[in-house]
DNA sequence: GATGAATGAGTCTTCATTCAT
DNA sequence: AATGAATGAAGACTCATTCAT
């Protein structure tokens, strides 16, 4: 589970399939759900045949956990590489957002959460791992860039750094959601995904300033657009 | 297993099967998502035979249409009249906060959650009316009600309302999910709802606020608890 | 399993189709083996569809078991009262080859045989029932006729009852399979099954009497045909 | 998984690769049934892999003719030397018995007849092939036994060879089926095989002999158990 | 010769939908 | 209006057979 993104399940050979399979079926799970999804549909995607897909994985069922997994797994270790990186804490967390807002803009992140939410319900252990390894892993991740900047005089200090980091994932996660569906959305509608990520910025860095700034560099303009 | 599945009291009056229907309907979408769930299920649920839910719906794309419209616009009407109540605007907006969690928290929303963002894919109709009628309308009731204390002075003018609607309804509905998948989500696993509920309208307040105050009437302590 | 012929399995109503269905999986059973045996056939020999089945049966398997038992369920009981019937130890026993060797002859007998030789190995249980009920049962109804015979000095007393109903049994049921099969067997192709019978009859009442003896009255002529 | 089955100490010479595989499929037919065997399983247990099996046989169908044809023919001429055999009819037929016997309990014996009783309607071909060459030529063989000892004056004169030879054959292809099922049948359930081999011998002796005897030789003791 | 990955035809099984009662 | 038996289309899954290596 935490081993290099592509385990070799139960099988081996052409190295490549797994992977191939994995992307076809995130895609097709993405569009069409768990069970609504066939699996000829996934195997024609991939360029296979049907049968082919039972040579890696044991049912329908078992890709769905693999697609969630490593699709997940593949994201977790570069997120956690900011923290290491050089920079003041209102750097470091605006390039932080900026990745995150990348991520939640890719082609990746809508399936996953649309996996997620509508059928992890049947899965507890897709559930628990999810909620520990994306989720919470997220969240700490996020509340120790806030405390940097707590500690170094940057964000206010009346404030819990974990609080804060739920606030923002939360916002960052909706946003992504509703501009991946722009069309149905008439508040971001008009607004490119950098209009919409501006605002994100601007509106963290003023809830998280110890005092209120009319101008700044990075937030510049003032929130009214 | 062949005895009318609940107690048959008294025949109830003909006019209740579809609500009764859609009740029961919103409850097994809700468990099970669209695909999964059996007319069979739903049928016995309501007491009645699956053939019944036939004489009151074409199929079961459309009661699940009807599922989500009806449970949504029950919604609708009572949110607005928020507007009309007397009271500052901060006195209004906690108070349009904790009905809007309280309704985050009720049984009715996971499951539309759920559904909607499960299934918004096949159905764009359904997915046109909601982002419509629910997520636009509700962001600018929130945009008006912040307006409204921009006015008066009580929350800083260098925002966008609708923007800050945004941020608002965002925070609520993700903490609204993650709340009610509590068991796999640390985040927010030892509080109870109404923790996250002054949480939540602590970090608004504190967002919206022109200046920093350390202490405040309702968002009284400091954030970090 | 021993109450009378057709349970109500696990719906009820037209009180013809399980025993339809029955008959019907019998027959392509018995044709083609459990593994071969298509639904659908089965299905459209009874005039039915195939989802029509899985309204009274819950699978193939579980069909399977039930045409075994209820076939042979069938036939227990009228077989024990032979026990009751009047007559020397001689008539009865003739009288129980005769309706044995019909039974054998009659279109039940052979797919029942094939079907408990070639597939119960894979249902323990179904053997059990099949060993205990149906073998052991049988071997011991002939073994008190036989002990009567002894008993009234009819049969030779050197001869253990139990051991010589096996003989008996045996020999009938593969008559039964070479008759069935004419066709490959010339050992009995050239006669009618009245013919066998004879011979069965002859052969053990020479075997079970006393002494020698050249004529007798049901038995008659020399066995050499 | 990815190794040879059986460890591959030299490679065996190419010519028994056929033998190899019938003997493997024998035994994966005997347990499952031709339609429930795989391929896969009869080549893993042969060490071989599936595609290997069709370098020797043009399909399963037809494999599944060799493994019946060829196991069924190797036992057929070392059964007619008996006729050669020295000793009085007595002798030579109780040698017979014993002989038979011994097949009857090995381990070829019971898939071949769970193999010819099940698929039987499916291949005509091998029904007459083994009807003839095994069951006729078998019980042909009998019946020159018989005919010996009749004119020898150590069997009884008022029987038809043939049809006794039925009777033995019969007699004792159903006690070997029994007796390899022997947790399903209490009538054979606490003998041995030799048990019952002497029943088996006793019974046809005493059948066979011309004037009732109380004591014999090779038969000796009394029937009664 | 030998391998085993790939294929796709063939079946079981489910369940929305119909309809006679 | 209500029922629930019957239908049959749809899709997961298996495995004999092929074929590139």
């Amino acid at each position: 589970m935490s081993e290099p993104a592509v385990e070799p399940r139960w099988r081996r050979l052409p190295e490549e399939r797994p992977r191939q399979i994995i992307e076809s079926a995130l895609a097709v799970f993405g569009e069409r759900g768990l069970a609504v999804a066939r699996l000829e549909d996934i195997a024609k995607r991939a360029g296979l045949s049907k049968g082919t897909i039972y040579l890696y994985f044991a049912n329908k069922e078992e890709l769905f956990r693999e697609v969630v997994r490593s699709t997940v797994i593949s994201k977790l270790e570069e997120r956690e590489q900011l923290l290491g990186e050089p920079g003041t804490a209102t750097e470091v967390l605006e390039q932080f957002m900026r990745t995150y807002w990348k991520y939640l803009r890719s082609s990746e992140f809508a399936p996953i959460f649309r996996l997620v939410h509508a059928e992890i319900h049947n899965f507890p252990d897709l559930a628990a791992f999810y909620g520990e390894e994306v989720v919470a892993r997220g969240h700490r991740l996020i509340a120790t860039l806030i405390t940097n900047g707590i500690e170094s005089g940057e964000f206010r200090d009346n404030i819990d750094p974990r609080v804060a980091a739920r606030m923002l994932a939360s916002t960052f996660v909706m946003h992504g959601v509703w501009c991946t569906h722009r069309e149905y959305f008439d508040s971001v509608a008009k607004k490119t995904d950098d209009d919409v990520l501006d605002e994100l910025i601007d509106f963290f860095f003023h809830a998280l300033r110890p005092f209120r700034s009319d101008a700044s560099e990075s937030a510049t303009g003032p929130l009214r657009s």
